[in-house]
This record gives structure tokens, C-alpha cells and sequence, in this order.
RNA sequence: CGCGGGGUAGAGCAGCCUGGUAGCUCGUUUGGCUCAUAACCAAAAGGUCGUUGGUUCAAAUCCAACCCCCGCAACCA
């Protein structure tokens, strides 16, 4: 049995969960539940990430102490990961103890590639941070939220060398031995190489305090990269412990927004640390509200615990990793998750499990063992990490079964007494079902399970409420 | 000239690499069936494949120019 170690991206958790967190989540949990039907040993880690200004700030201005909020809010996300079912083996926050000594060690082991260096830029003293060229020259120099100029600041700042792992990077990525989905991504991430600049990766602890201290310079704080990028590794016990089985990741999965951190960033940190790069970094876009991004002040922003409460988790699951595009954005609306439900989960798949469990009720067909093997085709798909098409091809099958049922026309062999050939016909249909199961399961789990256990039984009773019912 | 993606039936997409009857899902219309959640099945209508020009016996597909949308560039997944 070999062994796949499967990442996620670690939210920031200054805020609640939204769908965009869901596709992490739901594409590598696609890919976990898959490859344990392929008889793989799985490791699959979550997490939190909760350092950094905006989650001190936060739980100042709420009046509560930053490890609690943080706790918080890194519940939030470990509840809303439970609710989506995710089959993860490993929770992570950066907060934990274990993680920041690990951290440190790593740090330490990449001491010949960090230097450190002054950073000079704009500050504002009222907002206590440094702001870009373009903000100083929007805001005509002067910040509008304290209406104080900004002012000349130099600060040390630790970097890491990016340039002394260039050319290994592109080779990586031209290459695929660390393979970037879709390809227009690797593409892009090529381009973003070629003047990727050495990376700050510390502040001065006066100005971030909450985070994981730099080891050998008390004055200064990690800053994200080293702390939040480490986790995939520091989880499985790097560096106290031989990581090898499960290292290098499988696959991870990140949003088209932090893609270049793990192509870049992160690359630099684990050839640093003398490791292996992950196989495969896979990137989904993100979801659409009727054809715009999501966004507060739109007002278009969708709840991905209300899309949850309306149909159950499988209408979720079913609608996300089916009609939203596993690469490219794509667009939910809410009539758009309706027609799916009624078109597609009720009456294709759930009335065709209504009929053909009628029919063998009828007809006293018995239940037959699950089958074991995955269709090629599929395997295929989904070995690419494209899982929309793979569930494309699922769905014709589905399809297929109910036009199947209409050209077979049972009914009329029971009618006229031709049992053998009703009992072929019937078997030949709830073989064909139960393959669709096992395909489905990766996908919808509880849907692919009551399927299975109702036509595995030995006499087969439909269900006393249809599968997906309608209102 | 910043980088990238895209413009194919009412909607969402595939086809383009490796030119040769334009395909899928949803929607619409009509017909059929009755096992089923008024579900299912079949058929039909609907496209000058962004524009212009070029290469070719032949272009959605290759080449050139142009127009239009979108994303990133800027700590919203």
C-alpha cells in the first residue's frame, strides 16, 4: 500500500469561513476519499493559521485575550470542516506549541540563506504600518484615516534569498517533477519567477508581536512565509522526525491567489531545508456570485452555511464539484444550485434510484455485492485532478441507467412472464447502479453509501424518502 | 504595447495542439411511456464558431491585425 499525503491551505483566521475555503476542502477531500479507494495509506492535513497583526488587533478591539480569539475562530473553521465532512487526519494550528518550536528549528536550518537587511517605505504612525508606492501616491501622501503625512521609515527586516533557488525552481516547474495545475497557471508562475524578488520573512517585534519569535534576535518576529508555509511539514513532525513516508505532498491545494507563494516561497523554504518539492500544487479559481466576485461592498457575498442548510451537504458537494470548474472561475447563483438539485439530483439520480429499488421490490431481484474495481476512464480524470469531467462522466452513466430502464422496459417483461429475462435485466441495471456508487463516492459520500446499502441488501426496499426529495 | 485567460445555438461549456459532415448539459417545442419524486425516454427547432484579411482543394481549428470581456499586478480562497 503506498502512501499520499494530501495539503490544504491554511486559512487566515481573521475572519469566518466562506466558499472559497469550501473548495480547498472539497477538491483535496475528492482527491483523499479517492485515492483510499485506490487502496492508498492517506494523510491529510487542515489547519489554522492565526498569527500576525490583524487577528492581535481583532481580538484587542473585541476585549478578549488574542489566544482566545484565536481558539475561536480557528473552531469556526474546524466546525465548518466537520460539517463539509472532510476526511482529514490532521488538524494544525500555527499557534500550537509544537508547531512554533518546529519552526524555529526550521528557521535555524535555513540560517545560509536569510540575511538581514533594511527595508525602507512609507509609514504611518497611526496606523502603525508601511504602505506601498501606489497607496502613498493614491492618498497624495498623506494617510486619509489618520490625516498625517506619511513618514520615511527604514526597518530591519530578515530576507530570504530567493535567487539561490531560481534555477532550480524553473527546472521544477518546466519539468512537472513539481507539476502546477492547470498548465496556464504554470505558465504564469514561470513568468513570476523570472523576477521574483528575495522575500521579507521577518518584522521588528515592536511591530508584530504576535507571532513566532526568530530565533538568536530577540528584537524580531516572523513574519507569515516561514511560520504559515512550514505547517504542511512541521504537522507531520519536521524536523524532529523522519517525514519521508508521507513526504513529498501528493497534491496540495490553494486558491489562484496564493498560488505563487507555493511555487515560489515555498519551494525556496524546503529546497533550503534540503527536502523533496511537492508533486503536484493544484490550483482552482475562485467562485463567482452571478458573474461577479464576491465582495462586501457588492453585497453579493454567498453563505456557505445557508447553501449548506437548503439541500443538505451532498446538493453542496454535488453543485460545487460538479458545475464549478476545478481549474477556472466559475459562477454560483442560487437559481443555477436549484436547477442542479431538481434537474439533476432529484430526477436523474434519485428518481432512477426510486424506480430501478421499485422494480427489484417488485420483481423480488435481491441486493449484489459492491464492485471493487474503478472505471479507467475515471481513474484517468481524476489521477489529472480533473474532477468536474470525471463527475461528468459519472453523470452519463447515470443518465445511461435511466435510458436503459425506458429501452429494457421491465415492466412489460414482468407484464407478459418472462422472468428469466426480467431477472437478467433487473441485475444487469443494479450492477450498473452500484458502479455509480463507487464512482460517486468520492464526491458525495453519504448519497454513494445509501445507494450501496440499499442494493447490497438482500431483498432491495426503496427508500421511505426519496433520495434528493423535492419540495 | 505590464502579465495571463477568454469571445462557438437563449444560458453554461467541449471541440482548436494533430485543418475535412459543429458537439454536450440546461432551457424551449412536440411525441412516447407508466417502473418512478408530474419523475423518465425520444424527436425537433435554434449557431454566417468576436471582426477583417491571409495560407490551403478545404479553416471554429493554422498565420496576421484589430475589437470586446475578465483575472492578476494591490495581504478578500
Amino acid at each position: 500500500m503506498s502512501k499520499v499525503y494530501i495539503c490544504t491551505a491554511i486559512p487566515y483566521v481573521n475572519g469566518n469561513p466562506h466558499i472559497g475555503h469550501a473548495m480547498d476542502y472539497l477538491l483535496s477531500d475528492t482527491y483523499a476519499r479517492y485515492s483510499r479507494a485506490k487502496g492508498e495509506e492517506v494523510r491529510f492535513q487542515v489547519g489554522t493559521d492565526e498569527h500576525g497583526n490583524k487577528v492581535f488587533s481583532t481580538a484587542q478591539k473585541n476585549g478578549i485575550s488574542v489566544e482566545e480569539y484565536a481558539k475561536q475562530n480557528s473552531d469556526k473553521f474546524r466546525t465548518f470542516i466537520e460539517e463539509l465532512k472532510i476526511s482529514y487526519t490532521d488538524f494544525i494550528r500555527t499557534t500550537s506549541p509544537e508547531h512554533v518550536r518546529r519552526c524555529q528549528e526550521i528557521w535555524r536550518q535555513l540560517s545560509d540563506h536569510i540575511y538581514s537587511a533594511e527595508y525602507d517605505g512609507w509609514y504611518c504612525e497611526g496606523c502603525e504600518r508601511f504602505v506601498t508606492q501606489k497607496e502613498y501616491d493614491e492618498n497624495g501622501g498623506t494617510c486619509p484615516d489618520h490625516q498625517k503625512p506619511y513618514e520615511k521609515l527604514s526597518e530591519k527586516n530578515y530576507y530570504l534569498r530567493i535567487g539561490d533557488f531560481k534555477e532550480r525552481i524553473r527546472e521544477v516547474i518546466e519539468t512537472d517533477e513539481m507539476k502546477i495545475l492547470p498548465e496556464f497557471r504554470k505558465q504564469e508562475m514561470l513568468r513570476l519567477l523570472e523576477d521574483a524578488p528575495d522575500i521579507s520573512i521577518s518584522r521588528p517585534k515592536k511591530q508584530l508581536s504576535w507571532g513566532v519569535p526568530v530565533p538568536g534576535d530577540d528584537d524580531q518576529v516572523m513574519y507569515v512565509w516561514v511560520d504559515a508555509l512550514s505547517n504542511y511539514i512541521t504537522v507531520l513532525g519536521y524536523p524532529d522526525q523522519d517525514i519521508s513516508d508521507f513526504w513529498p505532498a501528493a497534491a496540495q491545494f490553494v486558491g489562484k491567489d496564493i498560488l505563487r507563494f507555493h511555487t515560489i516561497t515555498w519551494p525556496a523554504i524546503l529546497l533550503g531545508l534540503g527536502l523533496p518539492l511537492p508533486k503536484n500544487v493544484v490550483s482552482h479559481g475562485h467562485v463567482l456570485s452571478n458573474g461577479q466576485k464576491m465582495s462586501k461592498s457588492i453585497g453579493n457575498v454567498i453563505d456557505p452555511i445557508e447553501v449548506l442548510g437548503k439541500h443538505g451537504l451532498d446538493a453542496f458537494r454535488y453543485f460545487f464539484l460538479h458545475h464549478i470548474d476545478t481549474f477556472a472561475d466559475s459562477d454560483f447563483t442560487w437559481e443555477k444550485f436549484e436547477n442542479a438539485y431538481n434537474n439533476e439530483l432529484a430526477n436523474d439520480l434519485g428518481n432512477l434510484v426510486q424506480r430501478l429499488a421499485t422494480l427489484c421490490k417488485k420483481n423480488q431481484i435481491p441486493g449484489q455485492p459492491a464492485p471493487t474495481t474503478l472505471d479507467s476512464t475515471y481513474c484517468e480524470l481524476m489521477d489529472k485532478f480533473e474532477f468536474n469531467k470525471a463527475f461528468d462522466f459519472v453523470w452519463h452513466k447515470v443518465q445511461d441507467l435511466n435510458k436503459s430502464i425506458d429501452e429494457q422496459k421491465p415492466w412489460e417483461l414482468a407484464k407478459n412472464g418472462e422472468t428469466e429475462k426480467l431477472q437478467q435485466v433487473l441485475s444487469g441495471l443494479v450492477e450498473g447502479l452500484l458502479d455509480v456508487a463507487v464512482l460517486l463516492a468520492p464526491f458525495l459520500p453519504d448519497t454513494a453509501e445509501k445507494i450501496a446499502t440499499i442494493f447490497t441488501a438482500p431483498e432491495i426496499t426503496p427508500p421511505v424518502t426519496p433520495l434528493f426529495p423535492k419540495n
